[in-house]
DNA sequence: GGTATGCGGAAAACCGTTTCTTCGCAAAAG
DNA sequence: CTTTTGCGAAGAAACGGTTTTCCGCATACC
């Protein structure tokens, strides 16, 4: 015997606010009200307004919202690169730890993060609603950051922006970070600091001014060392370039700006017999946690990438909520990251430390 | 003398389907058929309204598009974690390169990533609409994957799905990558194979078991020293634990389950003035390149985490883009992620190599 | 000459919310 | 007794597209 259900049952549609509205005999409207906290409801409404909706399960349609408010909970993170992928290899620690730390920031303020390479296909960027977007090292005049201003989306970079006019950035002193690491090299003994950094690059051209700026104001002779990006060898090559110097003229001392070549540094000494730090001081740009346990442990300069990512996400949001009350755009909002020295044994000679 | 507009300018709103329409003179059916490459009309007719739209600037509206056809070009990427971050430490590299691999495909599949947090604020990921999630390492019937799978949203998982009835999943087989390290360590001479693993996660519960499994069929007796995650300095000290065993119960080899404790080892065995690999071997999983420039370099297995990021989207986009056709759940798609090991210094007893 | 065929395009319904406006009604104020 | 006031809630108009349905008009065919 069969059981026929008769009329063949509809596929079980999500259930919507109307639902919920026939269900707790009530309008959509109250509804709506109820489970957002406006309007005027008296709590007995609210709360059984609330308990029908949850019995039933119902979530509200994120695209209709988006549609009716205008906002959409999303923050879009843009970096320039090269393959359709997010970040370079060159950045890896900076730039990971900069999205960790945005993504966390964004989830704590109700926001989630998306991931955008500028190279991706427009048609993908530009098809999602987007409150507002994060552009890191923007290009000079970044054709999306300006496809971005004029459909009204908020933009604040890391990095300096440019031509463009944008609603804040948050930016590094290369400059200072040039100066401190220089300065400490020179104090640890280093007689002649030369400079290892890739071909390419704001970052690296930024960095490169900066060591020539601060050579010439302390009388020294600059010694630049650099390679293509990208090719696997180049740094650990650059560095054999460096240290194959005639005895004369070879560095005592070197800073490496780009993740990675730290280690590549004090591979070549060890192959050529440097002792690091007495013959050869190395320090290197990154984070802490891959360069403590090197042999022996590197000195690093930290760009401190979570700060960029969260004080980014703080200006951005800034903006994003009082576009909700103000038009107009109000005067960009400015942060400066400050960047951090720790000094290892890879440039501290003479005894185990302190 | 000032200029009166009379009308006070209305602030220039978004220009929309129905402007495009009036300009060109045509329907707003034309505008959406011409655009989206439906419907039929003349190809004169289609460019004309193709270069009006150009014109004006014309964007379609994103939330308004996912409203009308369902889909809004989103993948979410969650994990479980602990932080309010996407991922934990233990994890680094792995996990980064997962998402970098996943973002890559995604794109060129013409989707956006997401990248959501297990812990995040429900009411943020319940917010975005998203056509199907990749859940990386799910806990055994974890009530993230539940709550999607009842809103409709198709979910791959990244490891086995535990409980859950799941629309596809990449898995690594543990097993075979443990068995591959331990035939290996073996063959190179390791005669006493130590396991240093933290405490938690399945991870290190599968890989501990098939450890066991393997000492089992081997005759060998465990030695597993395991370590909190997460508190800094932990893994160092395991490391040495293991290594100030007395003479007869130390170990000439091990395997260390995770991202960074390989050179952990090494500093360990420098300190206590054990040469790798003549008195041990060491071998880590993790991915090549911070490991290649050790001191030794250290022979790693990869887990390939670019594959799993990738064939996890592959699945998804599959399973999205054909739910559109048929209803019903297909039979879940699985993939197994192949392993690879890359042998080093450090487990290349006698000579230079080769 | 009447009917089938096909092309080009328009009207209107729809997606699921939020929000603006209105409205009834009871209690308080005049 | 009439007019405010305020509360609680409903109706309906957006929001900005896509999709379904339908219609007019030629041309070809019998």
């Amino acid at each position: 015997m069969t059981v026929d259900q008769g009329v063949p049952r509809r596929r079980p549609a999500r259930v919507g606010i109307r639902d919920v509205a026939a269900a707790a005999g009530v309008s959509i409207t109250t509804v709506s009200d109820a489970l957002n906290g406006k309007g005027r409801l008296p709590e007995s409404t609210r709360l059984h307004v609330r308990e029908i909706a949850d019995r039933l399960g119902y979530r509200p349609s994120a695209a209709a919202r988006t549609l009716r408010t205008g906002r959409s909970g999303l923050i879009g993170l843009t970096t320039t690169n090269h393959a359709a992928e997010p970040f370079a290899l060159s950045e890896y620690g900076w730039f990971t730890e900069l999205v960790r730390a945005a993504t966390g920031a964004a989830l704590d303020r109700g926001y989630a993060l998306v991931v955008l390479p500028t190279s991706s296909r427009h048609d993908v960027w530009s098809n999602v609603a987007l409150d507002g977007t994060i552009v890191v090292d923007p290009a000079d005049d970044d054709p999306m950051v300006r496809e971005l201003l004029r459909r009204g989306v908020p933009v604040v970079t890391g990095g300096h922006p440019g031509a463009s006019v944008v609603h804040g950035w948050v930016d590094i002193d290369h400059a200072l970070a040039m100066d401190t690491v220089l300065d400490h090299l020179a104090e640890a003994g280093g007689r002649r600091i030369a400079l290892l950094a890739a071909e390419d690059g704001r970052y690296a051209r930024r960095c490169v001014e900066a060591y020539r700026d601060w050579c010439a104001a302390h009388g020294a002779v600059p010694l630049v060392e650099t390679y293509p990006l990208g090719r696997s060898g180049a740094a650990s090559a650059a560095a054999g370039r460096l240290l194959d110097r005639t005895q004369d003229d070879r560095p005592d001392a070197v800073y490496g700006l780009h993740e990675g070549c730290g280690p590549e540094l004090l591979a070549a000494a060890r192959t050529r017999g440097l002792r690091v730090p007495d013959d050869l001081l190395v320090a290197c740009c990154g984070e802490d946690a891959p360069h403590a346990s090197a042999e022996p442990p590197l000195t690093t300069l930290s760009l401190q990438p979570r700060i960029t990512g969260t004080s980014a996400v703080e200006l951005l949001v800034g903006v994003i909520e009082d576009h909700a009350a103000r038009t107009g755009r109000p005067s960009p909002t400015r942060h400066t990251v400050p960047i951090r020295l720790t000094v290892r044994a890879s440039t501290r000679r003479g005894g185990t430390g302190f």
